[in-house]
DNA sequence: ATAGGGTTAG
């Protein structure tokens, strides 16, 4: 239906191109065409060849098309063009060209292409700004937009210029300066502006002030799906899950906008993060209902992650058979996923899988398939593959995965062959990976391996984690004069818990509070 | 004719 559209347009422009190549009648025909690169750019080469038949109008046109189609060095013949031809001094064209640097995060270019327009008006000073926010270049664009507004003030900024400056405002959480560009479009605004309340919104919502953000929610008198997922997405970065998922809910529940990806990606992530099996399900099966929203892509991906941290690796198999186009993440969320609830075995099977399937593993997948091995003490699979990963892939190992093998040698008793291996790293090892292995030497009964590492630990600054292990391996062989002097050390650091720690630190603390009760 | 809003993940 579509492809016949198109096929109707080139066909009427060709048409044109013989009775009349009238750039008026012929611009609005090219436009029409952007989506396809190629039936675009072919008229474009053939209103080029005759002098009469383009104009100014013709090379917005193109200039569009290339930032659509990420055609660079199209658009890098076009500027040449341009200037060559003398159209160079229409506004127009002069934004055109800056959007189609700024659209590629082209910011040198931009900002020196700016620095030529003799007059910029207002929608070059909102590429500018807008397109700095969104490269990351908020300072800038702040900076920018304040020159604007100074004395003598030259172009007025309108709702869009103020919309790139309130982005910058939201990813730099600089709620003050924020606040009172929302004040001043408040002022400045006439009528109900929906993109605008939505960037303010986002404001709010991104530097937590929520209670200002569910405010002007209930205030606006148009909301779009934009509205309702900023509005979710604030509550579920706040960590306010359930909230988040009651916003889906009402969403859904009010009809007031339709769901769309980006919505029900935020959703699945805010209840994967609380482990909300039951909220998910709900949302897959809201998921399934709406023959619009594929389960593959982004949503694929949301959804398999769901599953995996909820621990529901059944249907989180069968999400992952499910999604058509995996991708690198769709692998990585699906191994890693088994590795983490203890499905060692099946970890390697899909590993396998995804070689025969030609995708090439990264970084990441590693961690999942080294950890696999040290969870099911497959030692020598364990070995094999982190050789794989630097020999054959290239892949520069991590401290995560220098602390799986160690890990892996530590629980298998292997404590020569870890003790080489530490040797042999080329950087010194992080705490957590010292105190994962003397945890395996508490359990394999080696006193002389821990001796070793406490001399490796002394006069170094150590995790709480590890010094209560410590301590507390002291304490089981009666050593109560030094497990005394580190439980010193322990309070002298201050730390009453253990505060933003790694998932090992965690777990050894959660080892010592299991031994003492054993002891009592 | 050119400029403006939200998204997640191993």
């Amino acid at each position: 239906m579509k492809a016949q559209n198109l096929n109707q347009i080139a066909i009427c422009a060709q048409q044109q191109l013989l009775t009349n190549p009238n750039p008026q009648l012929l611009n609005p025909l090219l436009s029409r065409l952007t989506n396809s690169k190629n039936a675009f750019f072919h008229l474009y080469n053939q209103m080029l060849s005759h002098p009469f038949s383009h104009n100014h109008y013709t090379f917005t046109h193109a200039l569009k098309a290339c930032s659509s189609h990420h055609a660079h060095s199209k658009a890098l013949e076009i500027h040449a063009r341009l200037i060559k031809s003398g159209h160079y001094v229409d506004i127009f064209i002069q934004n055109s060209l800056l959007y189609s640097y700024l659209a590629r995060n082209d910011v040198v270019a931009a900002s020196n292409l700016f620095r030529s327009i003799p007059s910029p008006d207002v929608v070059s000073w909102t590429s500018l700004i807008s397109g700095l926010a969104k490269s990351g270049f908020e300072a800038q664009a702040l900076q920018h937009f304040s020159e604007m507004n100074s004395e003598p003030r030259i172009v007025e900024p309108n709702a869009a210029t103020l919309v790139g400056a309130l982005c910058a405002c939201s990813s730099l959480k600089t709620l003050r300066l924020g606040k009172s560009v929302h004040a001043y479009g408040v002022r400045m605004i006439a009528n109900v502006n929906v993109v605008f309340d939505n960037a303010v919104l986002d404001l709010y919502a991104k530097s937590g002030s929520l209670k200002y953000a569910k405010n002007l929610f209930d205030k606006m008198s148009v909301r779009d799906v934009i509205t309702w997922t900023t509005l979710l997405m604030g509550y579920a970065r706040g960590g306010y899950c359930e909230e988040a998922f009651g916003v889906f809910n009402r969403m859904v529940q009010s009809a007031e906008a339709e769901p769309n990806e980006a919505t029900v990606v935020t959703v699945l992530s805010a209840c994967a993060s609380i482990g909300a099996l039951s909220l998910g399900q709900w949302v897959h099966s809201y998921i399934d209902s709406r023959q619009d929203l594929v389960v593959d892509g982004n949503i694929g991906n949301a959804l398999l992650n769901m599953y995996v941290k909820c621990g529901d690796m059944q249907v989180g198999l069968r999400v992952f058979d499910m999604i058509e186009h995996k991708d690198i993440i769709s692998w990585g969320t699906v191994i890693s996923g088994l590795a983490m609830n203890g499905y060692g075995k099946r970890t390697l099977e899909l590993f396998c899988r995804m070689l025969v399937e030609g995708v090439e593993p990264d970084d990441v997948t590693f961690i999942g398939v080294l950890s696999a091995c040290s969870h099911a003490g497959l030692v020598s699979e364990g070995v094999m593959f982190f050789k794989a990963m630097k020999d054959f892939y290239g892949i520069v190992p991590q401290m995560r995965h220098y602390g799986c093998v160690v890990d892996m040698y530590g629980r298998a008793g292997l404590f020569d062959e870890a003790e080489a291996f530490l040797r042999s790293m080329p950087v010194e090892a992080e705490w957590p990976i010292w105190g994962a292995l003397l945890r395996a030497c508490k359990i394999h009964g080696n006193e002389k391996m821990s001796e070793w590492i406490k001399g490796h630990l002394r006069g170094k600054r150590v995790g709480v984690g590890t010094l209560a292990l410590l301590s507390n391996m002291y304490a089981s062989s009666q050593r109560w004069d030094d497990a005394n002097k580190i439980r010193k050390t322990i309070r002298g650091t201050g730390v009453k818990k253990v505060a933003g720690c790694s998932w090992l630190e965690l777990e050894l603390y959660n080892n010592r509070s299991d031994s003492n009760y054993r002891a009592q």
